[in-house]
DNA sequence: TGATAAAGTGAATTTCAGTTCATTTCTTTT
DNA sequence: AAAAGAAATGAACTGAAATTCACTTTATCA
């Protein structure tokens, strides 16, 4: 026996497995997963193209780790938002999980449309719609039991949603070209309130 | 002067451009788009790869002429409901509109995964964002005339249009995975209830 | 029939990012 | 210091699919 990692070269590799993952995250920020290749990559990190496959073992799970990361955080928030420490009603509670989502996604524009609607490859769609389906879940849960507690309508929350995450997805794109078309009249507060109270609608139905 | 194409020969190559097109959107239905290569699609047109760049500039252009002849089917049928002859209130032409676009989807999924979901490169992806809008443009409408008809509360028409676009492709999705991972429980008609209730509460707020 | 132009052919070429791996450099232990 | 295991390197390789193109066949017309 002459050599076992120790716990300092275990931790250089961890923080250099980090290393490749923030880069990457800020190369995809940046450029979406279109601009995120292995050279590109290596070269932002300082590493040859053959350390990047020491840590990932294909470039489809580097991104699909990307994904997740970037991913992980919005949900987070938005768990948070819709299930906080104090009380509140469920119908506030539904607009603040709504409004988290929108404004980080307002404030980070090119990773959000990188992250709901870039074209990407399979895998990374997989995690897409994996985590569509991560937003849908905390929705739902929120909206059971607003139908529970009768400040809601009845209905399938599953589908309720569903339906409130694509209209988020989908009014987010059309704000991100309405802000890129026509900068002057796109005013992002308007369009917030606005798709709240739709979602809102949908749901509560007094 | 030796050789004008005639007619014949002109009918003969939109036949020939047409049995690609249809052949092509035969594959798509089928696999989606990823099992469209220009080989495979020569093999099932019994022609050779080099005859398909006798009438499409690129793959990319034969698969963003492929979905927009699919998609233009779609987008007429929803016109056609949004705005049809016979006399109809705001609301039930709306509600016809969401219908018309859900049932076709349900109809042929495999064809509507690819069209709305499937992982594509940029140039279809250019399409589909494009046909988004054209569904978009006529809930705008619709809805537009409903707030001057004080049918439906007054809000940002195109916002809401964006919203149920993204509500059904979205929920779309879900009924998708939900048919596959639990056959017995799912209900296309309460599922296309469920949606199209959600939508009209979002639009008409009363 | 011969001339001209277009359509059709499909093997060969191109492309290009992902991936590999023989070699070098670094880290740890005796 | 020497041995041995890991990590890092980056030029070369790979492979799958799009694209090309020199050639063949078909259609038209004088």
């Amino acid at each position: 026996m002459a050599y076992r990692p120790t716990e300092k070269t275990e931790a250089r590799k961890k923080a250099q497995r980090k290393l490749l993952l923030d880069t990457s995250l800020d190369v995809v920020s940046a450029g979406g997963f279109s601009a995120l290749t292995i050279a590109s990559l290596a070269d932002k990190a300082n590493v040859a193209t053959g350390t990047v496959y020491k840590y990932f073992a294909s470039k489809a799970e580097l991104c699909a780790e990307v994904f997740r990361v970037a991913t992980q955080k919005e949900v987070n928030q938005v768990q948070l938002a819709a299930f906080p420490e104090v009380e509140m009603s469920c119908k506030q509670r539904l607009r603040a999980a709504l409004e988290i989502f929108s404004r980080r996604a307002l404030e980070g524009k090119s990773l959000a449309y990188a992250l709901i609607a870039e074209p990407v490859d399979a895998m990374v769609q997989q995690e897409r719609l994996k985590y569509r389906g991560a937003y849908a879940e905390i929705f739902q849960a929120l909206v059971q039991e607003g139908v529970e507690k009768n400040e809601f309508a009845a209905q399938n929350a599953k589908v309720s949603a569903d339906a409130m995450v694509g209209a988020l997805a989908e009014t987010l794109l059309g704000s991100i070209a309405s802000a890129e078309q026509m900068p002057q009249n796109f005013n992002p507060e308007e369009w917030l309130q606005e798709i709240l109270d739709f979602c809102l609608a949908g749901v509560c139905r007094h």
